[in-house]
DNA sequence: TCTGTATTATTTTTT
DNA sequence: ATAATACAGA
């Protein structure tokens, strides 16, 4: 996956190291005159605990791998080195600088184990999968995976309530999980019917994943760390393993992944560990700031280094986003100075709606990349939703993006039920994956059979696929009992190929013997196309992968342990992402967009002040990745949902106001008009009702505002079909669909904004859509 | 009893 | 818009 060239460098021994050494530190100490005084102090404090409190752009990566460099330099075996970071992206990264600085120095490149610590713990689990009392080729759960399980057990217990969403459970899970509650406690200090029934599922859940073989995230933490804390000649052969380790991004660090780096560092200390409170942004999952503040406390003779001097951005962009989270209490406090000059003042746009503020970034980004296009530059936003807007926009104007986050393509479909196919064939016991493919492609295998064989396996309190066994051998007729002996066949000749043939030819007797691809090929669509060529993509990554010397589960962990922001390529051009995906990154021009009370800060921290601090230090984070301009905007009315719901009007950001006015120029264009920047400022006017705002808002709005679409697909009669009453002229019309081709339109309902069209589709039935999105061109 | 179509609820952030 | 669910037809 994310492998390159060199992980194939054969590790270099030890007393290859030391023939060169006395030429190899010359060279390095040549190398460590490029850090500033405070690095290379975090550089040369080689034994002990090491305390670095890095700010934003003070290139703390930069410290981390001279020291990994200089370590191995002076002799210390590189894969007796471990770097922890927050992305396997990160991770490569790491590697891959550790590697060029070797080679500038002439010293024989070994490899440190860089890694998240989920990837460090599956690896681990995986070598020591008898004593940790795993099977050694377990299954792990991604985000989606849990959910399935959490509805299963939901499903299983019959409980549906309304406020109890798999996802919100899943949370509840997590964090009990995460602060070493078992059910039994949870159910204990439960004292709503809520929380009792949290707990009967938690313990449904965990039953589900031990049957089927499988961990979630958390499991691999925990099991981990349970496993060193209880073993003490595996917790000793670990930590004779690593002699130096390195924890990165130290203020997102939860309670299990901190005993997990005290159980690896053993008596030895030689911990360095990174951070900045100012850009903890996870604790909503566990992570804890406190950890980060009192390690001076855990490794009393802990040296502390400060990185202060930040290289990345304008003194402008540091001094806007310095004022922003000034206003969070219980700060160490810290001063960032920048080592460029002011620059240029930030901006401000406020659009109508997000249409507007997207047709403005899109405008600014063809200025921006015009002439070279080396620049990077990032849209930048607080939840994944808001990207469909600037997605629409930027595909109208011809601005080439990519996505960060979102759909990657791991979590396809048609990858997630491939995967599946696998699993079962490692586990037929995991219901979870058994439930995915089951009836796909469709084997006649509907509800009424899965409910019976998922009240089987519930009162046998079997999996069902002893429940699918039973019914078969059961010799009862049914309709179902054909198919079912079918896919039993069909998984025991996966089983077969898996134990006999090479992983890349095993996924593709997975796809032909399934009838997967048979059922893409036949329905032929655009989309099945680009389906199968993900599942070719899929079987490619796998030779990939085997040839890089991995194994097959080295392959199935990485695929379930990537994460949105390992999409991040760092080439110029625009990248869409998320506040939390752009953590540890860095782009010349930052959109940070969406900046409205209910979305940055979000609704659901709004009510609590911890949630606005966070939110606050997100914003922070945000502000910071940008080198040479930030730009500010928002959308004053906003859809909560796809369309059927109303525009809402929103209040600025409060965090706009946090930021000193006169580091902030007002777009021309923008709603808000230059005599209103004193929002900026704290003005107790600032804070009227939404009604009176959305009156001001319309008071200043221009007389007709044009239409928005101006640039896009030819809205067909759109001035015609206003004039309702008579019968609609739009009907009878051919139109193109993206995906279903040249219809007919045969109902018009609603108009303007709402207005929907039902259109018939030879051979595919008749569909309606919300003109608006749907991307109709007339035929 | 399965399969396709109509209706409805759904969006915080992620390893 | 998408995903889950309900309903009707084969």
């Amino acid at each position: 996956m994310h492998r390159t060239w060199f992980a194939r460098i054969v590790t270099v021994g030890y007393h290859d190291v030391c023939h060169f050494f006395l030429n190899h530190t010359d060279q390095m100490l040549k190398l460590l005159d490029e850090l500033n005084p405070e690095q290379r102090q975090a550089v040369e404090a080689q034994d002990g605990p090491v305390l670095i409190l890095a700010g934003a752009g003070t290139g703390k990566t930069r410290a981390i791998t001279y020291r990994m460099a200089n370590l191995i330099a002076k002799g210390v075996p590189a894969d007796s080195i471990l770097a922890v970071t927050f992305t396997n992206k990160a991770a490569e990264e790491m590697r891959n600088r550790v590697t060029d600085l070797l080679l500038r120095a002439g010293v024989p490149p070994g490899q440190p184990w860089v890694s998240t610590f989920h990837s460090l713990c599956a690896r681990l689990l995986r070598r020591e999968a008898p004593a940790a009392g795993l099977p050694r080729d377990f299954a792990i759960y991604d985000d989606d995976d849990q959910v399935a399980a959490v509805k299963l057990a939901m499903a299983k217990l019959q409980i549906d309530a309304d406020d109890l969403t798999p996802r919100n459970v899943l949370g509840r899970i997590s964090y009990a999980k995460n602060h070493g509650k078992s059910p039994e406690q949870v159910r204990a200090e439960a004292f709503t019917q809520d929380g009792r029934q949290t707990a009967d599922i938690f313990a449904a859940y965990e039953k589900a994943l031990h049957d089927s073989k499988a961990l979630d995230f958390d499991d691999l933490l925990l099991r981990s760390a349970r496993l060193l804390r209880e073993s003490q000649i595996t917790r000793e052969k670990w930590q004779a393993r690593f002699h130096y380790i390195h924890v990165d991004e130290y203020q997102d660090t939860n309670r299990v992944q901190y005993e997990l780096m005290r159980l690896l560092t053993g008596p030895r200390q030689n911990i360095c560990v990174v951070g900045d409170e100012d850009q903890s942004i996870y604790a909503w999952r566990g992570a804890d700031v406190s950890i980060l503040l009192s390690f001076s406390r855990d490794f009393p003779a802990a040296r502390v280094v400060k990185l202060e001097r930040n290289y990345r951005s304008t003194q402008n962009i540091l001094d806007a986003a310095g004022a922003v989270v000034a206003n969070n209490p219980e700060r160490l406090g810290k001063s960032l100075k920048a080592e460029k000059s002011a620059g240029i003042n930030l901006k401000y746009f406020e659009g109508r709606d997000p249409q507007a503020e997207a047709e403005y970034v899109a405008g600014e980004l063809d200025r921006l990349l015009g002439g070279d296009s080396d620049q990077t530059c990032a849209i930048e936003y607080r939840t994944n939703s808001q990207s469909r807007a600037f997605e629409e926009a930027f595909r109208r104007q011809g601005v080439r993006y990519k996505l960060v986050g979102g759909f990657s393509f791991y979590h396809r479909a048609e990858v997630k039920d491939a995967l599946a196919y696998v699993r079962l064939a490692m586990h037929p016991e995991d219901d979870i994956s058994l439930l995915r493919v089951l009836n796909v492609p469709p084997r006649g295998i509907g509800k009424t059979t899965v409910d019976a064989l998922r009240e089987t396996a519930r009162t046998d309190g079997t999996p069902l696929w002893n429940a699918i066994e039973k019914t078969v051998a059961s010799g009862t007729v049914g309709r179902a009992v054909a198919p079912l002996r079918t896919f039993q066949e069909l998984i025991g000749k996966l089983q077969e190929a898996l134990s006999t043939k090479e992983p890349a030819e095993f996924l593709h007797v997975v796809l032909e013997e399934s009838g997967y691809m048979d059922m893409l090929k036949d329905r032929n669509t655009a989309e099945d196309v680009a389906r199968m060529e993900n599942l070719e993509e899929l079987t490619r990554a796998v030779a990939e992968s085997m040839e890089a010397g991995e194994t097959f589960t080295d392959f199935l962990d990485a695929a379930s342990l990537v994460s949105d922001a390992d999409q991040y390529e760092g080439k110029p051009g625009v990248t869409l992402i998320t506040l939390h995906s752009t953590k540890g990154l860095e782009f010349d021009h930052v959109f940070l967009t969406g900046m409205e009370e209910g979305i940055c800060p979000h609704s659901r921290s709004i009510n609590e002040e911890k949630g606005i601090e966070e939110e606050r230090r997100l914003v922070y984070v945000g502000m910071t990745r940008a080198r040479k301009s930030l730009t500010l905007t928002r959308a004053v009315y906003r859809r909560v949902f796809g369309n059927e719901q109303q525009l809402r009007a929103s209040l600025p950001s409060r965090f706009l106001a946090e930021i000193p006015s006169e580091l902030v120029d007002t777009v021309r264009g923008s709603l808000a008009e230059i005599g209103e920047t004193r929002r900026y400022e704290p003005d107790p006017e600032y804070s009227y009702s939404s009604e009176e705002f959305l009156r001001r808002v319309r008071g200043v709005q221009k007389p007709a505002p044009a239409p928005r679409r101006t640039a896009g697909p030819p809205s067909f009669g759109r001035a015609n079909a206003k004039r309702a009453g008579d019968a609609n002229p739009m009907l009878g019309r051919r139109v193109r669909h993206p995906s279903y081709g040249v219809g007919t339109i045969v109902g018009v309902e609603g108009d303007d904004e709402d207005r929907r069209v039902s259109v018939s589709f030879p051979g595919r039935g008749t569909k309606k859509f919300v003109e608006r999105y749907a991307q109709l061109e007339q035929a």
